[in-house]
DNA sequence: ATTCTGACTTGGG
DNA sequence: CCCCAAGCCAGAA
């Protein structure tokens, strides 16, 4: 039989999904870190992990994948040039700036439900 | 199995 | 604030 656990790897399909879940979560106009999205996902320490599902993401999805920065509030730098400027601008256009290419992760960064229970 | 690499994070200087 | 080193996990060669 398999794992009984939930998250198995995170680029799995199952991991993955859990990432997407989690992502898609992210409201407009807020911002998430890739280590934020993997404690939420249930696999911690999987913040790159993260990156490689969103890498994965395939194109057309539901996932606001825009919305997941880097801990410094900053667009990670993607193998390929420019991807960072149209992540930048489809943060503006959700009303998040970027001053000095930056977020204010004290003023966008999302806060997901405190487990009110 | 070993080595390198990567859309990361945190800590120290 | 910026830069560097170590820690971290999983996929690809």
């Amino acid at each position: 039989m398999k794992r009984a656990d939930g998250a198995g790897r995170a680029t799995d399909e199952r991991g993955r999904a859990r990432i997407y879940a989690v992502v898609r979560r992210v409201p407009r106009g807020k911002v998430a870190t890739y280590g934020q999205i993997a404690a939420l996902a249930g696999m911690p320490r999987h913040a790159r992990q993260v990156g490689y599902a969103l890498h994965a993401l395939p194109p057309g999805s539901d996932v606001p994948w825009h919305r997941v920065v880097n801990a410094r509030g900053e667009v990670s730098p993607r193998s390929a040039p420019g991807w960072e400027d149209v992540q930048r601008d489809l943060l503006e256009q959700e009303g998040v700036e970027l001053p000095r290419g930056r977020v204010d992760l004290a003023r966008h960064a999302w806060r997901p439900r405190p487990r009110t229970r």
